[in-house]
DNA sequence: CAGTGGTCTAGACCACGGA
DNA sequence: CCGTGGTCTAGACCACTGC
């Protein structure tokens, strides 16, 4: 594990666990470049990292602060900020907490691109997949998403991979690294298929996450469309005001 | 300007313009060291930031190499990701596009907080500013926002600042720095209320944002809930994939 | 003024990819 | 093997805060 990483997690951990309590400052640059033996850019990288999400305030010339988390009426936790910033199935994502996660394929085929999608892949022309999938928690309705992949960069998809793991199979099978993602998102209403499909009511608002996904060396290999219930984990972001602070 | 961020700004206006093109490498960091007189930290973090952006990708043993742009069906760009991701005033942010925005304020009154608010904003108890607002951008309906904020916070806020922006009312009269926020994003249904404020239809999907603002201090200031039409920005995310690209 | 965080340097060393 | 990007160091210098 980088030293920077190690520094921000054993940061956060300290910080969650109250050894270090909100409203406490922390040791001085320099103190933790004692404590951990490593410089003082080092310590700001993992500080920045702990700024980033959103557990700390840092003030030039006076020092660096826990926050108070704000909890957002309870809803939220800043437990689980490193996930929601790393891009991984929604599978993956819900099994590592050790729920059980269902899928239900409502289509699977190739066929031609529209304009639409060409566009947002990135490609003039050409076959891709085109899934539609519903994803079920604990029998909750989690999310309908339809997914357009390139057949060109994604060869060789089965029926099997798609109810499993899109991401496992690209990563795993293929051997390609996926590097990052742009997501656009809105408010929708379900259409009449997702309400059968996810058994929602008509009129139910669904948040609509519009997704471009890269590979390593920057082929767009995915473009995306989920929509979520209320059961889906919200989306959430930090949002940092311009520099002034110190 | 610091270096690294005057780095990334130029590179990325080379970038936009089609100086660089999508699948261009862009220099090495030697040479980027030498084009801009500085040393190698310094250029990785404006490519870093790049990355951040979605416009780079990096890849260890290869190069860094300018992105296809995943324009996401037309409907994204990658223009304004520096903004995107600070915190200002509503109307600030379009105001520098030099669009018109009109605020019209159905509520402002000091109230005892509730226990939803009392969480969200940190605090025991004490009376808040309650703010209800609708915004419009050239007669286009934007957005509702429902904010709480201690009155012992941000004392003597007025119609006047109110119906201009709490922001600047904030930053320049107060003298408090605004750090950083979390957001919390889900889909809702616009009440009758907000129907009839926004001019939309009964059963129109909105975007709401719930919101809890800091100051430098790490103090929460604020908590409020905007709710968003169709003609607010989308809200934009990257996500990174787990390091292994390089 | 002293103490803090913030940026930057020059250079070392490592990990990875490709020839 | 070389060239790439990635991390890290020790230390310089600056900016801001509060005394």
């Amino acid at each position: 594990m980088l030293k920077c990483d190690f520094i921000a997690e054993d940061l956060q951990q300290k910080i969650l666990s109250n050894h270090y309590k909100p409203n406490d400052q922390l040791p001085t640059a320099d103190e933790l470049c004692k404590i951990y033996g490593v410089s003082k850019i080092t310590v700001n990288k993992a500080m920045t990292e702990l700024v980033h999400r959103g557990l700390v305030s840092r003030k030039r010339g006076v020092g660096s602060f826990v926050n108070r988390m704000g909890s957002a009426s309870g809803r939220t936790s800043s437990f689980d900020w490193k996930d929601a910033t790393l891009i991984e199935g929604t599978k993956s994502h819900y099994q590592q907490s050790g729920v059980k996660v269902r899928s239900v394929v409502h289509a699977f085929s190739v066929i031609q691109a529209n304009t639409i999608v060409c566009d947002a892949l990135g490609i003039n022309s050409g076959f891709v997949y085109y899934i539609c999938r519903s994803r079920f928690i604990e029998e909750r309705p989690l999310q309908t998403e339809y997914t357009y992949m390139p057949i060109s960069i994604i060869p060789g998809l089965s029926q099997e991979d798609v109810e499993d793991s899109i991401y496992q199979f690209i990563e795993h099978k293929l051997h390609l690294s996926i590097s990052s993602s742009h997501s656009t998102i809105r408010a929708v209403l379900a259409s009449p298929d997702e309400c059968k499909w996810l058994g929602v009511s008509f009129n139910t608002p669904l948040l609509e996450v519009e997704q471009t996904a890269f590979l390593g060396d920057g082929t767009i290999f995915e473009y995306s469309v989920t929509r979520h219930t209320e059961f889906s984990e919200p989306e959430r972001t930090v949002k940092l005001h311009k520099r002034k602070s110190g």
